[in-house]
DNA sequence: TTGTAAGCGTTATCAA
DNA sequence: TTGATAACGCTTACAA
């Protein structure tokens, strides 16, 4: 390996000199600044990160942490993550969050990180106040079931979503409506749920204890939740149902395609995220679109402020969604007349 | 930050002994390394992962460089990336690769990975030979166009499964057949297509390089391409088209939807990947099922070989495969016969 | 404008 | 079985 001694030495000057250029001190005379520049050159020069990191105490790679990195909302997310990072000369460390394993983190990122992006995850009040005694802020996209105040979140407002949801049922006859969501209680998804009920109440609009299928945020599960559910009721008693996730829907659609129950004549599906695939299922699902990359860019940009110490207090924040109508929900009764499928190319 | 030293002198032993417990050495006395063991514990300590790779030139990451992350076959292979990295406690940095900033890795990996794994880019000669000459391993996944002898590459067999198709389609009338690849002579789907144009000459079907589109490997372009191809010809040249991906297949099906060409009965599509929104449109697209999760833990175990000095010079791997026969294939003539439909759960 | 040298938190060699 | 101590490659006062 070439280090900065062996660049010191081919340009006849201090290894002090060749780290003065390579971090843009101006007090460099031009002529030697070329000359190292120029060996650094010839070398195939790069200076060492561990190296630096040890000294400098950044390491100018944020940690990402994921439920589940087959998921198209997650890497949609990471997208804008990875993309911004980059313009901020950053890397990112992938790894999938698993609850057991939150203890290791803490050794796992010792040294490595200069902030944690989490994904929804809620950490344990002890594993963010280490984090915090370290100075290593912790961001969480999509709000945690559990947050805690050190914990900046960026989201959009989930509250306001699912009214805008309900109140689309509304306006197209329905009363009663349904919920799938997750199983886990600490799942991030789980927000969304208790966001739900609350825009229940806020809308006057009827949801009962077991109309709430439960799955795991996966397209398989959800299908065969609501299969299970087909099975056993010979009439749904809701005429809509509203999903944690567009995988979920997909699942719930794919389930009443094969029971033989019509969406959305005789159920309305609507999900959550907008992910490429809700477009282009038949019927196209109606879906809250969640600016994922947007999203990504903005967890970055926080993170920056946030590891500049000079700056001020971190934030979060909350980012502007919308109710992406298709056609997966429709009138509740009879009277649903066909909508025209926007061209899948619309969709981002 | 809490230091080896600290716990040193909470333990009242030495920096080195710290060490030795640390790293499992067998020559500590059992009292002394459960008062060290006690210290770390009651002060939090945790190694400093810089300074480690400082002195033992490890790092225990590798570095991950995607296409597209919002690609679910890549994100496919990186699930089963990390999950087995983790099993060897091993950290993964994931960069979307950019053919202009090839010679940035070069500054971005210096100290910070024991190896590198493509996802099908060709590197330009000189970048392979530098990182090996630092004794950095580079494994691809999945066929670059151009394969440096020095970069081990771990895929399926696509000519064989090129082969497959195309005897798929001959069994069911199919003569005439088009392909839809990728733009960029570099890009590792490229590879699918000179595997394709092995197979067409190895099956004697007729291709001609007009039934040749060409996108970027996402879905919305692949629409766009076909639906100019459909407006612009009364009658489609081919019977049936392969694609290099199944992004790009599924463009091709909405564009014949919303162009009013019947699937399978006027055109037959097959993807490659098999990715789960293949299994999710109407008709279901038949396609190569590509083993991403294994794909994924055999690259680290290679991975896990190659910087293991040691061990024998590193391998690359070639795994198996299948065609998925779904609904999007069929006879070439109007006596296609509705096939049932496979519940989605059975994909994974 | 340049050089010397201390120190970042480890590991590993060699003595004790 | 333990303890000094010299690296590892870098940044940064401080001195020259």
């Amino acid at each position: 390996m070439v280090t900065r001694n062996d660049v010191a030495k081919h340009a006849g000057v201090s290894v002090a000199v060749v780290s003065y250029v390579i971090n843009n001190k101006n007090n460099v005379k031009e002529s030697t600044r070329r000359r190292v520049l120029q060996s650094i050159k010839e070398l195939g020069y790069n200076p060492n990160l561990a190296a630096r990191s040890l000294k400098t105490k950044r390491t100018n790679q944020f940690g990402v942490l994921f439920n589940n990195l087959g998921n198209p909302f997650e890497t949609g997310i990471s997208l804008g993550l990875e993309a911004k990072a980059r313009e901020y000369g950053q890397s990112l460390i992938f790894q999938t969050f698993v609850r057991e394993e939150e203890e290791k983190l803490k050794t796992i990122f010792m040294g490595r990180t200069d902030g944690l992006i989490l994904l929804g995850q809620s950490f344990q009040p002890e594993t963010v106040e280490y984090f915090d005694r370290l100075g290593i802020p912790i961001i969480s996209i999509t709000s945690p079931v559990e947050a805690h105040p050190s914990v900046k979140i960026v989201d959009i407002d989930w509250h306001q979503a699912m009214l805008d949801i309900l109140k689309h049922l509304q306006q197209n006859g329905h009363r009663k409506v349904g919920f799938i969501g997750s199983r886990m209680r600490d799942h991030h998804l789980h927000y969304r749920y208790q966001q739900f009920l609350r825009a229940v109440k806020d809308t006057g609009m009827e949801f009962q204890e077991d109309w709430l299928l439960l799955a795991d945020g996966r397209l398989e599960t959800a299908y065969m939740e609501m299969s299970g559910k087909l099975d056993s009721s010979s009439r749904l008693p809701f005429s809509a149902i509203v999903c944690a996730n567009d995988l979920m829907a997909i699942g719930v659609l794919s389930a009443c395609k094969d029971k033989g129950t019509n969406v959305p004549e005789e159920l309305s599906i609507i999900g959550c995220e907008n992910i490429l695939m809700a477009s282009h299922t038949t019927p196209a699902v109606t879906t809250i679109h969640y600016p994922r990359r947007l999203i990504g860019f903005t967890a970055i940009e926080c993170m920056m402020k946030a590891v500049d110490k000079e700056s001020t207090k971190p934030e979060g924040a909350t980012l502007a969604y919308h109710l992406e109508v298709r056609d997966s929900s429709g009138r509740r009764q009879g009277d649903f007349s066909g909508l025209v499928r926007k061209p899948p190319f619309l969709n981002l």
